[in-house]
DNA sequence: TTGGATT
């Protein structure tokens, strides 16, 4: 039983305390820790090993010595529970020398069993040594490029192992690569030198020089996908699950978007819809910030007689989630349509018009966030929005809409199309550098006849002073130079 | 101004 307990003060004050340890008898040690003065250097190519089924009363000290006979040790460390301290029966090992590293493999490695453990010491390269600290994803490719264009750019900081484009199924590039160089070192200098340090011809936005994903990381996207494939993590879904009471809301709004002119989808209706949606969502769930473009006119040609009735506390500022920021905390009563987005030509409404009947189930609706403030508490934190996975949908069903506003995001994006169907992705297409939205995006519908509907009721469809572009994405195959 | 991508 080892009863050392800290080996610095032990051997100092005993002058070698560790001999006394009946589990390391027999193995000589050149040097005391007390006596280490220098401090050690390690090989730039140094390899941290992992050291496994080792008996938990063996800590660092009575490990130096088994371990010492290959070679100086840079640093050896006990792997403890986080949050018990305890013993995990494993250690990382770094020997300054590369070579001494693969020597204790070589004599090691499942050569010898130590006392009290049922299989062989481990000693190999951990795992944050084998894998990809060295291999680089890069993006934003020109898709011309091939794999010498890639290792020219990167073959100036190290000595490239492997290089690979990222090529579809029919050999096209995807505009990235991985590129594994022979040391962690190299591949750092690759990335300081080269992340976004300039925007190849075609490519969106600059450079992308990163560390390729861990098995783990990969992994993890797996499931996602799968679940996406599923539609679990879809956050409309999540909401719906969530939040069973927005589930009427929603289907009232979407049938009311329906019940236009003979089944026509006005315009009007799809936004008054949109803006019912939204209410369903406010005040508990995220959204992006979107800032009121126009600061309180009305536009010209709306008419908005009975959005005063609407209680004050309740914000329908159109698509965003956040109230406009007041002076007094208090959302402006008169509040709908007054951020700038117009979303109709100009229209005296009347009884049987969509856009009346919008507004009264505005009316009508506009009480619900108070009792989704019950729902809410019973769900103090709610669920995680799990970022949504870009999808296609069939051909036929992908939408690319140009002309957004640039506050909107994915989520602005999904709402606005939401009443045509069953949106399975919205994505505004973003800036990386500044974060800034480029004013387009996509969004899918899972059939056809949705996309069509909100091709006819969308495009053209003004907000502010643009009007969207709505129109089907061009095929991926499309313009290609042969 | 056509999906920010993965080994």
């Amino acid at each position: 039983m080892a009863t050392l307990t800290n080996g610095q003060v032990d051997a100092a004050v005993h002058g070698g305390a560790a001999s006394t340890n009946g589990l390391v008898n027999g193995i000589s040690h050149t040097h005391s820790p007390a006596s280490c003065t220098t401090i050690p250097m390690k090989d730039h190519d140094a390899i941290k090993l992992f050291i496994g089924q080792i008996p938990r009363n063996l800590d660092e000290r009575d490990l130096r010595p088994l371990f010492e006979e290959f070679g100086k040790i840079y640093e050896l460390t006990v792997l403890k529970d986080r949050f018990t301290g305890m013993h995990k029966g494993c250690a990382f090992l770094t020997y300054c020398a590369r070579e001494s590293a693969l020597k204790a493999q070589t004599a090691l490695h499942e050569q010898k069993t130590l006392p009290g453990m049922n299989r062989p010491i481990q000693v190999k390269p951990a795992d944050s040594e084998s894998r990809g600290d060295r291999k680089l994803f890069v993006g934003m490719l020109n898709k011309q490029q091939c794999e010498d264009d890639v290792r020219r750019l990167f073959e100036s900081f190290g000595s490239i192992e492997e290089c690979t484009i990222l090529r579809g199924p029919d050999g096209n590039s995807k505009g990235c690569a991985f590129v594994k160089y022979s040391t962690h070192a190299e591949a750092q200098a690759a990335i300081s030198a080269l992340h976004g340090s300039q925007t190849m011809p075609g490519a969106s936005s600059s450079l992308v020089v990163k560390f390729a994903d861990t098995d783990k990381e990969r992994t993890i996207r797996r499931m996602q996908q799968m679940a996406g494939q599923m539609g679990i993590f879809n956050p409309m879904a999540l909401q719906f699950g969530a939040y069973g009471a927005y589930a009427q809301v929603q289907q009232q709004a979407a049938l009311m978007a329906s019940v236009g002119q003979g089944g026509y989808l006005s315009p009007m209706a799809a936004f008054a819809a949109a803006q019912m949606q939204h209410m369903a969502t406010i005040n508990g769930l995220p959204g992006a910030p979107m800032t009121p473009t126009s600061g309180g006119s009305t536009p010209p040609g709306i008419t908005a007689p009975t959005v005063t009735s609407i209680p004050s506390p309740i914000s329908v500022n159109g698509f965003t989630g956040l109230p406009p920021p007041q002076a007094n905390g208090q959302a402006p009563a008169e509040a709908m349509f007054t951020n700038g987005i117009h979303p109709y030509p100009a229209q005296s409404p009347t009884a049987a018009d969509p856009l009346q009947q919008a507004y009264a189930g505005v009316q009508q609706y506009a009480a619900f966030p108070a009792a989704y403030g019950q729902i809410s508490q019973a769900f103090p934190q709610p669920p995680p929005i799990i970022p949504q996975q870009q999808r296609e949908g069939p051909e036929g069903c992908n939408l690319f809409i140009y002309h957004l506003p640039q506050e909107f995001g994915d989520g602005e994006l999904m709402q606005m199309f939401l009443p045509f169907g069953n949106v399975i992705s919205s994505k505004v297409f973003v800036d990386r550098a500044t974060n800034q939205s480029k004013c387009f995006g996509f969004v899918s519908f899972d059939n056809p006849g949705s996309a069509q509907a909100a091709i006819q009721s969308m495009n053209g469809f003004q907000i502010g002073m643009k009007r969207l572009k709505v129109q089907l994405k061009r095929p991926k195959d499309a313009n290609r130079p042969y």
